[in-house]
RNA sequence: GACGGCGUAGUUCAGUCGGUUAGAAUGCCAGAUUGUGAUUCUGGAGGUCGUGGGUUCGAUCCCCAUCGCUGUCCCCA
């Protein structure tokens, strides 16, 4: 039998954790210190849960989990007949979670009555998703999450911005850009271009308008029935925001007879105000008319930020939402949150060669093994270097000292601490430097003062 | 769902216009150096050439199928 992997799925070995850890580190460390605090959910949630959530198409991508012991149990021919979608509820009836937010919405509903809102919880774990793997693109996935409930307070979104800020600032990734837009203001186009409520549409081809340029968006819109007279009307998207500053000002022109637009230009004006007021240095927010991003149910702000100077997607992004706990049965609780691509911020600061070096190396000495004698020295010793806050292990085998040595030397270890009847007779522990390769005889307090 | 590329040593890859004994680098093991690594030198082990079938005197190479990996589009964040 070849071991192998499910495809889309990776193992990460002791130098990718390393990095990856450091970036774990990074965004919890910001989270902690905006007031967000941690959950976690099951990695299987209640397909009743789960479906219905993501659109027809998500639905196809959630991995379904086979009911234990007999799942055929209560398939009936019937079922078998009408194909895969009639026998799913029979055999499965959990799933494995395909973003953190639906689990949180279904958290936050369920313990309604114990939360004190508004909730600003932060969620740090893998997603799954049955998407054909490509690059960039896995089946298993992190999703570092932070959200607060229960306000709809435009100071969440500016902290959003300004935890965008330091988490990149952090990370060493400092040519990024957030761009930001409000779902209001798709609506208020959509309205004053004469397709109200068609926005879901209207926003799916705009998206695109970075990847695919100008005209191939007309074309979709054409294909999706969308009249030329309507599409006339779209071209101040393509024209405006040019100048930042220019730009609300011609928007609120254009969208003079629409409510819900002024709206959503009014709250975007505002959310720059809050990070004005922070004081933020360097922002890198830029407002983008054409930012729509996908999920249907952004109400308000809308996030993206990208990696510049690197041919990667989104590196994280996020949107305010109004009614996702209504699903559950329970309206009216708005929500803003922002996710974190960890795989991709990855790739982005591998790329730019922007990691510390020495994240490997997390054991600082290691002492030799002669033989049992020595062994036995040795561990009292390794228990005060440990006892000392020093990183410590003893070679578990009296075998060759060389082998002993190419296994400190691979494993990045700085010192070696050599322990042979001599060390012991006269006391003097020799501690090898494997950087320079120096060995000095030292006492036991002189070696734990050098390495604490 | 549509189309393309690739499966040869632990790993990364050569290779053969179809020819008998399939190579390199690196890694691994041993020795030079039985108390000193990363360097150097010497030797050694390691392959059903993804799997099944076909064509052929002969297939790792050509054909078909199948499985796996990977990429682009669609889709999705």
């Amino acid at each position: 039998m070849k071991p192998s992997i499910p495809r889309g799925t990776r193992d990460f070995g002791p130098a990718q954790m390393s990095k990856r850890n450091f970036i774990f580190d990074a965004i919890r460390k910001v989270y902690q210190r905006y007031g967000f605090q941690q959950l976690e959910t099951p990695t299987m949630e209640n397909l009743s849960v789960l479906t219905g959530k993501y659109g027809d198409e998500g639905d196809q991508l959630l991995f379904k989990v086979l009911n234990s012991g007999d799942f055929a149990k209560d398939l009936t021919a019937e079922m078998t007949n009408q194909g895969y979608k009639k026998m799913l509820p029979a055999i499965a009836e959990k799933g494995l979670r395909y973003d953190l937010t639906v689990p949180f919405a279904r958290y936050v509903v369920m313990n309604r009555g114990e939360l004190q809102m508004p909730f600003k919880r932060y969620q740090i774990q893998p997603v799954w998703r049955a998407d054909r793997p490509q690059k960039g693109r896995y089946r298993e996935f992190y999703q570092c999450d932070a959200d607060v409930v229960g306000t709809d307070s435009l100071i969440c979104e500016a902290e959003i911005v300004l935890m965008i800020h330091e988490v990149f600032r952090n990370l060493g990734v400092n040519d990024f850009t957030v761009k930001i837009n409000n779902r209001k203001i798709l609506s208020g186009i959509a309205e004053v271009i004469g397709v109200p409520g068609q926005e879901t549409a209207l926003c799916v081809a705009i998206d695109k308008l970075g990847k695919i340029g100008q005209q191939k968006v007309e074309e979709e819109l054409s294909e999706r029935g969308f009249l030329a007279d309507t599409i006339l009307k779209l071209q101040p998207v393509f024209s405006l925001g040019k100048d930042q500053n220019q730009l609300l000002t011609d928007l609120k022109t254009w969208l003079k007879d629409s409510e819900t637009g002024l709206a959503g230009i009014a709250e975007l004006e505002k959310v720059m105000q809050y990070v004005a007021h922070f004081g933020l240095q360097d922002p890198r927010v830029q407002v983008d008319i054409t930012l729509a991003r996908g999920l249907s149910y952004y109400t308000g702000a809308i996030f993206e930020v990208k990696a510049n100077g690197v041919q990667i997607g989104s590196v994280a992004g996020g949107g305010r939402y109004d009614n996702l706990t209504g699903a559950f049965g329970l309206p009216g609780v708005s929500g803003v949150g922002i996710s974190f691509g960890v795989d991709r911020i990855y790739d982005v600061m591998d790329e730019l060669g922007v990691f510390p070096d020495n994240q490997t190396a997390s054991t600082k000495v290691m002492i030799t093994n002669f033989d049992a004698t020595a062994e036995v020295f040795g561990l009292g010793v390794l228990k005060k270097l440990r006892d000392a806050g020093i990183n410590a292990e003893i070679y578990p085998e009296a075998v060759k000292i060389k082998k002993q040595f190419e296994y400190a030397d691979r494993k990045q270890i700085p010192f070696v601490l050599i322990i042979g009847s001599e060390e012991i007779e006269t006391g003097n522990l020799a501690l090898k430097n494997l950087q320079t390769g120096q060995q000095r005889p030292l006492r036991l307090e002189e070696i734990l003062a050098e390495l604490a």
